[in-house]
DNA sequence: AGTAAATGTCATGAT
DNA sequence: TGATCATGACATTTA
């Protein structure tokens, strides 16, 4: 029964993922949490499971249903709850209901490897994948199969899917347009409508047409200069929020989006800066500051212009912003992954990587990163599987201390900030907004900056080295930590099962039915609680003596035994499947099981000696079926054979269990000697404290797992708390190189009335909040600290 | 026979 | 104040 209840179980779990997977969206709590007493307890067991019912109350429901704690129920609770947890863990990060949606649980690995490598070089995490897509032509087919198609999906959630339908959307149209050769027109027709249905394939339309994706790529690969122009607009795509809202890309739906960590309005404005000004001025991949031009800058600044947080132009402070990482920081967090998980270096990905760091080939990999990766970091962490790598020190870090790459990305510019700081009133209301520290780092990360100024290139070759290699750990302990059920059901357990402690008495099942080792067991463990209303019921055949045996079973009787009971209820109830979700506990095994006095037992054994009130009758009983009573006292506890020893006239079922009122009662009811009474309150005793023991036990055991699985859960959270930072500081990276080539170009291609190049020494860039764009003075910033800045003003568009 | 785990029992404090 | 419960410590049983 207990394994048919779990398979069937785990079948309905598959079934629903297969389901899922076939597109038909099965939300498992509302199974689980409504009221349907069938299927939710086929699933989960009774729900009060090792929920104690007192005794007393009990009696006063009378046959109230209860469970034994160490019933299998129980135990399938927690299996059925862990396997549930680790479905809903599938997407857990970014579906807030549990809602299956198109998982393939068993992947196969190398697939998912070869489409990832070979779809980008690039750590494809974040959103900004979805956008890459579109605009890499390279990487198109690849990745859409992986956001499309199912056979190598790793879209774990609705929201991924989208995104990842986002990505193809760009394309999506140009696709339909161009023609779907492949597909009949009823086919198209019915994706379409599909489509328009929104009915959840986790795909896009055009992932239906594959031939016309090939066809895509393999018109693109030959014109580098439309590739180009795509990355562009992938970068426009990318930067733009606006024109990049997320949109469902079968829908059509915006998908409402956030920045974490970046002000919203700030970063709009900035980023629509960008955006236009590379609208206006095509810029190249690797575009550096003169370094004549930055070097005397430097010095100028430090000393001129203390005071640099206000308004501050976009591109020269890029550079100081780098060490916003703290060294430290780095390596405890490097420390707190490597707790989790021995690292695994992957050579191959790591070249991918770490090519991506800098290389200008991936520049609309690490344009959409920039435009995307900030926004839902947590729902592709499963995607990062793909892209488990860890970048080498041997290659990682010459590259990341390449003095040439570092004079690009950190070449301060201070002077910058001397200028912006010449006009304050402008700055705070128009830089304010575009202060690149404020946009680009988090304020936190703002502060703990100072202290490596020194060393600004270390945080961020530690960055990329943390992140790579992290995405890949934290990826695989998001895998390994699934396990077990979460911390909210333990607590939710653990609250069903700290209302109260002891016993689910049921005294409804019938004590003729012990054939099966768990009813048996359920029976007899929960026995206590019959023997209230067992005397009501009688104790057929007890006796020959019906006057006697009336009056004697009405108290219970002392002496019946199921031989064996308990050894088959003991070994019955160690499942130690309950705990395979946790490891760590295999060896735990315990079994509390109530080993409680029987008298449903005695009631099906009327053969069995009875004790009844004419001892003369139990004697001779008793001296006859000799061997059997030996048997019995083989097989019944301490305390039974005392109460036999001393002919207590009721069962210790009801000793122990009876509340105290009906107790006394009995006791006044017959006569007992001081011994007899000893005995009695003794087994009273021993026998409450035995459940409370159990009880104890079990709790123990409880919070032990609750705990673990907090550990688990907060070493989980840890993790993807790293994983975002790193995330976002590399989208930081990227965003400060681009806007650093975007500056670089937009301002050597500024001429003046004259037609003269401006010279980066004397004029700089600025950004105001409205998106236009200002060239300024750098002597304005100081000199002229209030007087508004109409040097030129470029306004673009905006 | 030795051992570890499970279970029972006792003492004690809290409710 | 007695009953009950919780729990640590120890004892006993079981495998």
């Amino acid at each position: 029964m207990l394994y048919l209840k779990k398979y069937f179980t785990e079948g309905l779990i598959q079934f629903t993922i297969l389901l899922s997977l076939i597109g038909v969206r099965v939300d498992v709590d509302t199974y689980l949490s409504n009221q349907l007493p069938p299927l939710r307890e086929i699933i989960l067991g009774p729900s009060s499971a090792y929920t104690q019912t007192q005794f007393h109350n009990l009696r006063n429901t009378l046959d109230g249903y209860g469970i034994h704690p160490k019933s299998v129920d129980l135990d399938h609770f927690f299996t059925t709850r862990r396997l549930l947890n680790q479905v809903r863990q599938l997407d857990r990060l970014s579906v807030p209901s549990t809602e299956l949606n198109t998982w393939l649980v068993h992947r196969d690995s190398e697939t998912v490897v070869s489409a990832s490598s070979q779809s980008s070089p690039s750590i494809t995490l974040d959103n900004g994948a979805g956008l890459e897509d579109v605009d890499n032509p390279d990487a198109t087919p690849a990745m859409r199969g992986g956001s499309g198609a199912p056979e190598s999906t790793y879209n774990l959630n609705a929201a991924d899917s989208s995104l990842g339908a986002v990505a193809l959307e760009g394309n999506q149209e140009q696709g339909s347009r161009d023609g779907n050769d492949d597909l009949t027109k009823e086919d198209i027709d019915l994706i379409d409508i599909l489509w328009r249905q929104d009915i959840d394939l986790g795909a896009g339309r055009e992932v239906f047409n594959y031939s016309n994706r090939q066809k895509e790529s393999e018109e693109e690969k030959p014109n580098p200069q439309e590739n180009k122009d795509e990355e562009q607009e992938s970068w426009r795509n990318g930067v733009n929020l606006q024109g990049a809202q997320p949109v469902d890309g079968e829908t059509g739906e915006s998908i409402p989006e956030q920045l974490p960590g970046l002000g919203s309005q700030t970063s709009l404005s900035l980023q629509e800066c960008l955006r236009l000004l590379e609208a206006t001025f095509p810029f190249g991949e690797e575009s550096e500051f003169p370094a004549p031009v930055v070097t005397p800058e430097i010095a100028v600044s430090n000393e001129e212009v203390p005071s640099t947080s206000q308004g501050l132009p976009l591109a020269p402070q890029l550079p100081p912003a780098e060490p916003q990482l703290d060294l430290e920081q780095q390596w405890q967090d490097i420390m707190a992954i490597m707790e989790l998980q021995a690292m695994e270096v992957n050579n191959t990905s790591l070249q991918a990587n770490s090519s991506s760091v800098s290389s200008g080939t991936t520049e609309s990999n690490t344009a959409g990163n920039f435009g995307l990766s900030t926004r839902s970091t947590p729902i592709n962490q499963d995607v990062s599987l793909h892209q488990a790598s860890l970048p080498s020190c041997s290659q990682d870090f010459p590259q990341i201390f390449n003095p040439q790459l570092d004079s690009v990305s950190i070449t301060p510019r201070p002077t910058m900030l001397r200028l912006s700081s010449s006009n304050s009133t402008n700055v705070n209301s128009t830089f304010g907004a575009t202060n690149l520290t404020g946009i680009f780092l988090p304020p936190h990360i703002n502060s703990s900056s100072n202290n490596i100024t020194a060393t600004p290139i270390l945080p961020d070759p530690f960055s990329t080295l943390l992140e790579e290699s992290m995405l890949d750990e934290i990826s695989l302990l998001d895998l390994a930590m699934e396990e077990g059920f979460s911390q909210a059901q333990a607590s939710q357990l653990e609250d069903e099962l700290d209302s109260d402690s002891g016993l689910s008495l049921d005294s409804s099942h019938s004590p003729a039915s012990p054939s099966s080792s768990e009813t048996s067991c359920s029976s007899a463990a929960s026995s206590s609680s019959t023997s209230a209303t067992f005397s009501e019921e009688g104790a057929v055949g007890y006796s020959t003596d019906s006057e006697v045996a009336n009056a004697e079973t009405e108290e219970g009787a002392v002496g019946g035994y199921q031989p064996g009971y308990s050894k088959l209820c003991r070994m019955s109830y160690q499942d130690p499947s309950q705990f395979h979700s946790l490891p760590q506990l295999d060896s735990i095994s315990h079994n509390h099981t109530y080993n409680l006095p029987l008298s449903p037992a005695f009631t099906e054994h009327p053969e069995l000696p009875i004790s009844t009130g004419k001892k003369t009758v139990r004697d001779k009983q008793s001296s006859k079926l000799q061997p059997a009573q030996d048997l019995l006292d083989k097989h019944s506890s301490r305390d039974e054979r005392r109460a036999r020893a001393m002919k207590i006239p009721f069962s210790n079922d009801k000793i122990i269990n009876l509340p105290v009122e009906e107790f006394n009662e009995l006791l006044a009811k017959h006569h007992l000697s001081e011994a007899q009474l000893a005995l009695i309150r003794d087994i009273r005793r021993r026998g409450k404290n035995k459940m409370a023991a159990q009880n104890c036990r079990k709790r123990k055991l409880d919070t032990i797992i609750n705990l673990e699985q907090g550990v688990q859960d907060l070493r989980r959270d840890k993790a993807r708390l790293l994983k975002e930072k790193m995330e976002f500081i590399r989208s930081i990276r990227q965003m400060k190189q681009k806007m650093q080539s975007l500056y670089q170009e937009v301002f050597t291609q500024l001429r003046d009335e004259e037609g003269r190049p401006y010279p980066p020494s004397e004029y700089s860039l600025q950004y105001s909040a409205d998106g236009s764009v200002l060239i300024m003075p750098r002597c304005m910033t100081t000199a002229e600290q209030n007087r508004k800045p109409e040097k030129k003003q470029k306004d673009k568009k905006k």
